[in-house]
RNA sequence: GUUCCUGUAGUUUAACGGAUAGAGCAUCGGUCUUCGGAACCGAGAAUCUGGGUUCGAAUCCCAGCAGGAACGCCA
């Protein structure tokens, strides 16, 4: 066993690869194809014989039973319980052996960082507009971002923080030509109910730009006044954004994320205008009407569909800082790649964005850096209707992150009435935080997310309480050990009694899944099969530590039980910091 | 209208073209004087419709149906 068995799917990929080019019915057009096998036939599977031998008219199980032959050979391999089966599938299962080699190797040492080593990702989420509070809307970009950062940072790979909050944009023209009609001293205000009045002030400013063209052309005159700089229209931006980012932070706080980079729209501003001038004289841009716009005349959709980088009024908008941005972001950062955490309604915004990137730097004969949308689906409410931004009945995240901290408190009152009041509070913020974050993050992102308070809050079934109940169990048994100072000078000897039991040998078999599963993370950037997998990881745990006894069965059964317990602790608080989410010992 | 996304048990959902579609909640039944019961074990119940490709399709292609989204001055 060495480091190269850390993913164990990859590392059957090579062996079996290389095994085939040793038989001269295989050629290097063959792809193994490992897969994680039906419990029923083994831990993995060989699926790629199948097609290899259809394609070259080959019988599928004569090839299989060479390469079976081979396999047999494979130092840590030899026994293990290998078979050909159905059309031509090879099932591989562990013996305990193996399982405990990689375990003892592994031991406290899943190291990933070689991964993606000297890149350097530049990740932009949460994003929220000023002059509004953050609402339900809102969760995912924070949540999934956050995730996925830490996932890539946890990988090697240098990755920026940048949150690109958008502060430059049309609501300033409505705000301040509402702020101004109703002569409110917005410098006089109180930094808590600012934000309220600001709200209530936008939605005065929508409905009087809805009846009335006048009050729209003065809202897009106090924009542009404010874009070429304005001292009053300036001032009452900054108090607006002063308002916002006080409020932005304490959500921050409380969901546990920090920014390295807090470069909004407005950072951009005097950088807008040589882009114009650039993709124009490039022959990327064309005016019409006044306005800028990009065509990309190759592509079905967006040879019609323009990109608009320059309003007719000469007012920049959302694209022409995403382009200056991204120019900032490759020569100040040096970032080899972007990630944008927003919501799907926006891709045809990036794919524009990406592809007029694209020409650009070619053009420039620049280095192009790899773009990633990262888009999740759109929040729910229960009617399957989108919560609405504007409608008054959206759901603010101070109030979500508030009730639900209530809410686990009243539970952690009731279950563990000992403890003491400081600590039932901070478990209570630690629970509710973290089972908001992992409702969200245990779905698919690109599907619609239905918001309900029951299933955020409930702490049964796949939810971050169970796993969190799981980790507290093993560090009471920890405790109970009176070890737990020490443990991790603890040495599993070599010969351990093997894993004998099914509970024993299932636990075994989902732990050393972990790594294969956090590539599949990074190749998607979907955590929820991070998710899946923990909750399968507790939920063989539990199985097992109900059915199998830890103490009372010898020193060998022992230790060998011991070992699982820890691994399971180390995957499972891993796996939930990669996802965001605070562990605990005690809940 | 054009384009994109999504249709899986009552419900929320998983499944990198692989074998008998896997879970949570809910429902029904069971375990245990518990290394923490916020637990464990078990049962019933599902791929929108119709074609096609493939040794093999929830997954790929085509046509419908249903829901949602984007589409020149919002972000």
């Amino acid at each position: 066993m060495d480091a190269s068995w850390l993913d164990i799917q990859l590392k059957l990929e090579r062996i079996f690869y290389e095994l085939s080019q040793c038989i001269e019915d295989f050629d290097v057009t063959f792809d193994p194809e490992i897969r994680t096998a039906d419990s029923r036939f083994g831990d993995f599977q060989v699926n790629g014989v199948l097609s290899f031998a259809k394609k070259n008219r080959k019988n599928p199980r004569a090839l299989g039973e060479k390469l079976l032959i081979k396999a047999r050979e494979v130092e840590p391999l030899t026994d293990c319980a290998l078979e050909l089966s159905g059309p031509g599938f090879i099932n591989i299962r562990f013996s305990s052996s193996l399982l405990q080699q990689w375990m003892n190797y592994f031991y406290n040492r899943c190291d990933f960082s070689q991964q993606l080593q000297g890149k350097t990702i530049v990740i932009d989420y949460s994003s929220p507009n000023t002059a509004k509070q953050m609402h339900v809307g809102h969760l995912r970009s924070i949540i999934i971002g956050e995730s996925i950062q830490r996932i890539l940072r946890f990988c090697g790979a240098n990755v920026i923080r940048d949150n690109h909050i958008g502060d430059w944009g049309t609501q300033f023209g409505i705000l301040i030509m509402a702020v101004k009609r109703a002569k409110v001293d917005v410098f006089a205000l109180d930094m808590m109910a600012a934000l309220d009045e600001f709200e209530r002030l936008y939605r005065e400013g929508v409905a009087l730009t809805q009846q009335d063209e006048r009050y729209l052309a003065a809202a897009r005159q106090e924009l542009l006044l404010l874009q070429h700089g304005d001292d009053e229209n300036l001032k009452i931006w900054e108090a607006i954004n002063r308002a916002s980012y006080h409020a932005f932070e304490e959500i921050y706080r409380q969901m546990d994320v920090t920014f390295d980079h807090v470069l909004g729209e407005s950072f951009y501003r005097d950088k807008v205008d040589s882009i114009c001038h650039e993709l124009k004289s490039l022959g990327i841009a064309e005016e019409d009407h006044g306005a800028l716009l990009v065509f990309h005349r190759d592509h079905e959709r967006f040879r019609a569909q323009p990109f608009l980088i320059r309003k007719s009024d000469g007012a920049s908008n959302y694209a022409t800082t995403d382009l200056a941005t991204v120019r900032y972001r490759v020569e100040v950062f040096h970032a080899d790649e972007m990630i944008y955490v927003t919501d799907g309604r926006q891709r045809d915004h990036f794919q524009q964005l990406f592809l007029t990137v694209e020409r650009w730097f070619r053009a420039k004969n620049m280095p192009l850096p790899r773009l990633k949308h990262v888009w999740f689906g759109t929040v729910l409410g229960a009617d399957g209707c989108a919560i609405r931004t504007r409608s008054g009945e959206s759901i603010k995240l101070k109030q979500l992150i508030d009730e639900g901290i209530q809410r686990a408190w009243a539970i952690v009152v009731e279950k563990n009435p000992g403890l003491l009041a400081d600590e039932q509070k901070e478990i209570a913020r630690v629970i509710a935080i973290g089972a908001i974050k992992y409702a969200d993050l245990s779905q698919n992102r690109t599907s619609d997310y239905v918001f309900s308070w029951d299933k955020m809050l409930s702490f049964e079934g796949n939810t971050a309480p169970y796993l969190l109940y799981a980790i507290a169990r093993i560090h009471a048994l920890l405790r109970k050990l009176d070890i737990r100072e020490n443990f991790d000078e603890i040495r599993f000897s070599k010969i351990m009694a093997p894993f004998s039991t099914a509970e024993e040998l299932a636990l075994a078999r989902e732990l050393v899944n972990f790594p294969s599963v956090i590539q599949q993370v990074l190749d998607d950037l979907r955590p929820h099969y991070l998710c899946t997998y923990l909750f399968g990881l507790a939920s063989k745990f539990s199985s097992f530590y109900n059915a199998n006894r830890i103490f009372g069965e010898g020193r060998e059964v022992f230790e060998k039980r011991l070992l699982l317990c820890r691994f399971v602790l180390y995957v499972l608080e891993t796996g939930l910091h990669l996802l965001g989410i605070k562990t605990l010992e005690k809940m």
